[in-house]
DNA sequence: GTCTATAAACGGATAGAC
DNA sequence: GTCTATCCGTTTATAGAC
């Protein structure tokens, strides 16, 4: 049992946070070459550090992975989950889900938000724990869902089919998008917007690019 | 140069496709676990041999991912993008690239289709070829996307965003669907397809599940 | 804290017997 | 065609000097 949790304060100008950059550089680089493909030799060069060094701040290169997945899964319940779980409306609940999440993909630290398939590295408890965060949150959206259709606001789509299309969407969205082109952030969330509008909702009021007939 | 092409003749009953099961075998596993996590000796004893029995069969694990993307390719080429070219309208094409991915994905070989994230262990050169097939088939769809765009039937969203949104969606497809699950193959390729006809097309005529005001 | 050096295990791939 | 045995590079991780 080492001593890990050395108290967070924040590192104060010029003091180099070690940890944090290591996260953030593994992070960067699992999401680009892969978990497995990546080496601790690999991520000890992008901090300017050996090998060695870097075991000094982690206890393994599973633990490594697995504190990033927290890390990203924490990001995504401070920005997206709790947010939306203030709000009563099914509808309101469901755009402000999608927007967020969008966003919180595009903006900064995309990479650190979700790695999608990366968990299979992970020791079995561990997984298991990923995985009850990431169902949490699948459950989450689908209850939303739920609670549409009780309304008879959502189409005549399985819920199942219904959240794991947004699902997908918004991850592949992390693989496709670069930072600087074309699209800015909002522009892309807001056309996903409209996407899940218009293809799962029933609107009685049509959405604003919908031609007045 | 080894002799690698005998002549594909259909292997009769009672004799081993010792090639054909080998790669079955390795894209099953590499789907699951990652092209980096699986061992020569995974795929040897998912096959029933050792590892260098399978070396008499194949050239080296490069090569082997190489083929097993090319099948999968392969496959889309025949069974979704050779039918959709052979069709005028793009909103006919459109729904038929919609639907027939979708049910090459839940159907049989699922896992040979589509190796998402796996190119990255091929040589420089595989992968460009792989990489080119690949954008071929996206710029397919972006480009029926924009014929509807130009005849007034695609919302106000941009084609870039709307052709990865509908990638993504199936591209996740993969990963979530469970054979003999609750939903039939045929189910999710037609909700599939119903978000994508209100999500992203005008309808003039409402579709089915659409509520008659 | 960070390094050099090295241990211990595992990877892909091949040689050669049968 | 399939095996056993082995080569050699790379990997994670650690020991110990500074």
């Amino acid at each position: 049992m080492k001593v890990k949790k050395s108290i967070k304060r924040n590192p104060s100008a010029g003091e180099k946070d070690r940890l944090g950059e290591i996260y953030r550089k593994a992070a960067k680089i699992i999401f680009e070459k892969g978990y497995d493909a990546t080496s601790m030799n690999d991520i000890a060069a992008a901090v300017g550090m050996t090998k060695a060094g870097i075991y000094h701040y982690i206890e393994g290169k599973q633990d490594l992975l697995f504190a990033i997945n927290s890390f990203g899964l924490d990001r995504l319940n401070n920005k997206v989950i709790e947010p939306a779980r203030q709000i009563e409306d099914p509808e309101e609940r469901l755009r402000t889900i999608v927007v967020s999440h969008a966003k919180l993909i595009t903006e900064v630290s995309g990479h650190i938000t979700i790695l999608i398939d990366e968990v299979a590295g992970l020791a079995p408890a561990q997984r298991r724990a990923i995985d009850k965060r990431r169902r949490a949150y699948l459950d989450f959206l689908r209850s939303t869902l739920r609670e549409l259709k009780d309304q008879g606001k959502l189409r005549d789509i399985d819920i199942t089919v219904a959240s794991f299309s947004i699902f997908g969407m918004l991850l592949w969205l992390s693989r496709w998008f670069r930072a600087g082109g074309r699209l800015t952030s909002d522009e892309i969330a807001q056309d996903i917007l409209k996407i899940v509008v218009n293809g799962f909702l029933i609107n009685e009021s049509p959405s604003p690019n919908q031609p007045q007939s």
